[in-house]
DNA sequence: AAAAAGCTCAACCGCTCCTAA
DNA sequence: CTTAGGAGCGGTTGAGCTTTT
């Protein structure tokens, strides 16, 4: 079929917003807030495309937005979450207010990724001169705590949370993942080094998604998302990201209140 | 001091999903 | 049911800044 443009592109201005065009975009939604983004710029008087509007707002102007460094429980959180939820940068960005997906992401290319591939390459490095010192004398051994272990999937999760993550996964079948992982046929990530022992062992996983109690949430509601992930995640996600200005819609936010609370009580990552 | 290399991050692009007609 | 259009998402790019040589 092929879409249309988003815009018409002819005069409109692309490139760095300029402090004036700020000053505009802000004032307009101020006013009027922002029902519909392609009318946006028109009515603002903006020569932007609607959504070049959008993501300078969300990414830059909103008033909610923190800048500055991330601080390492933020960094935890990204890579914890990443590791439930993959590349869902707009899912993990939830969790962290003030936050943008678009700036989580890049914080995840520049820093994390890398932070993780030197440490995997230690870990094979040391690995390998262990193997070849252990044949080559018997001396004792004090195994370093492997940080690779905190970042790949659990070995062996059980079904539910299994389904959990092809869920996560494969509801946007267009999310790719990220270097170190392959894909299998359902879509679902997988890393090449699903050999090592599991830093998130099958406890969390069931902390996670076990309910017990006295929390928001009822506790059919979790039951429901391990029974039936893909109904409630598709339920959460349609409630979460479309409406922009109510921003979640309850049921689906308590469930991720309930999910990433438990997260946060997941053990400290080790230093790297 | 200058050039090269590396890094960061705002912004763009193309795609999918959802909804209304 | 089909189609068109809006919104949002994730991947990628490239300008500008910083560090290294």
């Amino acid at each position: 079929m092929g879409r249309a443009p988003c815009c018409e592109k002819i005069g409109l201005k692309k490139g760095p917003w300029s402090d004036e065009e700020d000053q505009i975009l802000i004032s307009y939604i101020q006013q009027h807030g922002h029902p519909n983004w392609r009318a946006l710029p028109k009515r603002a008087g903006l020569l932007r495309c609607g959504k070049s509007c959008r993501l300078r707002w969300t990414n830059y102007l909103r008033p909610d937005i923190k800048r500055g460094n991330f601080t390492k429980e933020e960094e935890d959180t990204i890579i914890q979450l990443h590791e439930m939820l993959g590349n869902r940068w707009s899912l993990i960005a939830m969790k962290l207010p003030g936050r943008t997906d678009n700036e989580i992401k890049n914080v995840w290319h520049t820093h994390l990724k890398k932070r993780l591939e030197s440490h995997q390459t230690t870990i094979h490095d040391s690995k390998r001169r262990h193997t070849k010192s252990k044949s080559a004398s018997k001396a004792p051994h004090v195994e370093e705590p492997d940080v690779s272990q905190c970042l790949v999937q659990p070995k062996h999760k059980s079904f539910n949370e299994e389904r959990f993550i092809l869920n996560q996964q494969s509801s946007r079948e267009s999310s790719s993942i990220t270097e170190e992982e392959t894909t299998d046929s359902f879509g679902v990530a997988k890393h090449e080094e699903i050999d090592h022992d599991m830093f998130l062992d099958d406890s969390f996983w069931s902390e996670t998604l076990s309910y017990k109690g006295d929390d928001v949430m009822e506790s059919d509601s979790i039951t429901n998302i391990v029974e039936h992930p893909t109904n409630s995640l598709t339920l959460m996600e349609n409630t979460n990201t479309r409406d922009p200005n109510i921003g979640c819609d309850t049921y689906g936010m308590d469930i991720w209140n309930d999910i990433f609370t438990r997260i946060e009580e997941l053990p400290e990552l080790p230093e790297f």
